[in-house]
DNA sequence: TCCAAAAATGTAACCGGTTGCACAACCGGT
DNA sequence: ACCGGTTGTGCAACCGGTTACATTTTTGGA
């Protein structure tokens, strides 16, 4: 592998003429520019990163820190972050972890020190304990916020409240919300958005809490269908699948006896039409927060962020 | 952040004890790598890896090259490696990217200089391109065999093999496969496999190649149910589903009209019972796959391994 | 007790970039 | 022709470890 002093000697400069004219051109002739950039081509020079990382200080490493991969909900955010990344010439690291326990906390600190910021997903963590991690090192907070962290994500809280109003419109009177799991912030921030949608104007009933599996559609049918709405919202499509399923078993027919939400990739697969769906983009949500940490590591003057994108309602 | 000059200086030896002490305890006397411990530890002292990358010429850092991250196939896999790495003291990054296009290839090979070895998942790569991409830097393949390249698979062939007995043994006679995505190396393996299992003992039709999604499995359910097959063994579990599906939906009980196959999450989803899984174990893939590429790395004279696990296949 | 071999430690070079500082080249203005 | 100021380049130190080699200390056998 070809260095910089290969580079500098065919291009008949010194080391540091050869790094200021691939690094920081505003400040070498351009003819020699040319010369040193031609001479970096005809070898296939790349720097190395960990040399650069080592001189500058920082390592070129970004850690997106997840609770679990099972959940199948972080992966089009892992693959946006990380297409992101690398065209910001970072490396992405995955770390499965969660913020529980204090080796979880010793483990972010002693990771902390081996890269620039951190991705942090943690929907059930406590607030002081994310504010710990996220004094660490800079980060960007996903799918949540808290005060003083930048954070990027997916404005379901409105989409959810909008399908709400939808239905109230499309003349329902009793509408049901499955929950997701307990004490973690998107659900919170969505039995609240559609708490307030309906207030007043429709019968909600509130289920759960649920983990986000295609087993807790299954228990909560019953739930459901004595709760006598008509409308069902679900915290995510996996749930959706199982209800659905369930329902069909017991023959509630779909859409026609209750509607269920659920997502695009959902409705396709169980090939339903007539439901709503909210989707997420996962990738746009990724590949913002990489945005987001990549300015924050380079800006100077760090400002904190709170960037919302924007979550389709869709009927099929 | 303390440095190994701090630590020998507490210690009252010279950086190259200090660092002798802490990498290579059989060099150093008892006595002094106790006193050099010691002031590790008061200092908090943590090696910069990138320093040590530098100077051994080694960056630490293994990718995980993954085609997409959709199929949440992978997810455990990946889970499993970051695991495995973590214990090692390697860093793990995932890399989303095919092999097909030659940008890909340019991609793959920069890639390389940056990290010290491949975890490849690579199914329906050519595989003159999976050597020569093998040959960059040590390379791991999982789910997949090549010759030259050290692997780890799961043995799912022989499982699916033994699934198809089973259906003979209880007394089908026509059994139908449908095949994952075509020119998938997994999907070759098992479509011999089974193939070979029935020759002879059972009538066996083959269905596909279709993607692992459960619209498959309901584009699929006409042909099953006219090929008049009684057992129906399955790519993916996800095509099970839809199938599983679609069948009710057209009145065909699952299992006593076709008893059709899954994975256990499937059908705990799907809360049926009575039908075979094939439960490949993600996580244990993908720590064998980490485990093996370490020994490679660090042994002097490495060896091409081929790990196949186990895979069970399970009546609920 | 003395000496060669083994064990423990220190010195300094090295990995491959970046960057502060000194110096040289070149500019337009008088 | 002379000079202050800008630009472009080179020298050398530095980032924080590792390791070859030299040097010192310890050990054990004669």
């Amino acid at each position: 592998m070809a260095t910089l002093d290969d580079v500098a000697q065919l291009a008949g400069v010194s080391k540091a003429t050869a790094s200021r004219a691939l690094a920081r051109p505003e400040l070498v002739k351009p003819d020699t520019i040319l010369r040193v950039r031609q001479a970096a081509g005809t070898l296939g020079f790349e720097p190395s990163r960990i040399a650069r990382a080592l001189a500058r200080g920082r390592t070129g490493l970004v850690a997106m820190v997840v609770p679990n991969l099972e959940n199948s909900f972080f992966a089009p955010i892992i693959e946006g972050a990380q297409l992101q990344a690398e065209e910001a010439g970072y490396h992405l690291t995955i770390t499965v972890r969660g913020l529980d326990s204090s080796s979880d906390q010793d483990a972010m600190e002693r990771l902390a020190g081996q890269v620039d910021g951190f991705l942090l997903t943690a929907p059930q963590a406590h607030e002081t304990v994310i504010r710990r991690v996220g004094a660490l090192v800079p980060t960007v907070l996903i799918e949540r916020e808290a005060v003083g962290i930048p954070s990027v994500i997916a404005d379901s809280p409105t989409a959810f409240a909008s399908l709400a109003a939808d239905f109230v419109r499309r003349g329902h009177t009793s509408i049901a919300y499955i929950g997701g799991p307990g004490g973690s912030w998107p659900n919170l921030m969505r039995t609240e958005a559609i708490t307030a949608a309906l207030e007043g104007t429709a019968n909600l009933t509130v289920l759960g809490p649920f983990p986000p599996l295609a087993e807790s559609g299954f228990e909560v049918c019953e739930a459901v269908i004595n709760s006598g709405a008509t409308a069902v919202i679900v915290y995510a499509a996996p749930i959706s699948l199982g209800l659905m399923f369930a329902l069909k078993a017991r023959g509630v027919s779909v859409p026609d006896g209750i509607v269920v939400s659920g997502d695009e990739r959902m409705s396709r697969a169980m090939a339903v039409g007539g439901i709503p769906s909210i989707d997420v983009d996962g990738l746009a949500v990724g590949r913002a927060s990489m945005q987001l940490l990549t300015r924050l590591l380079e800006s100077p003057t760090p400002t904190v962020d709170q960037v919302r994108l924007p979550v389709p309602v869709h009927w099929s």
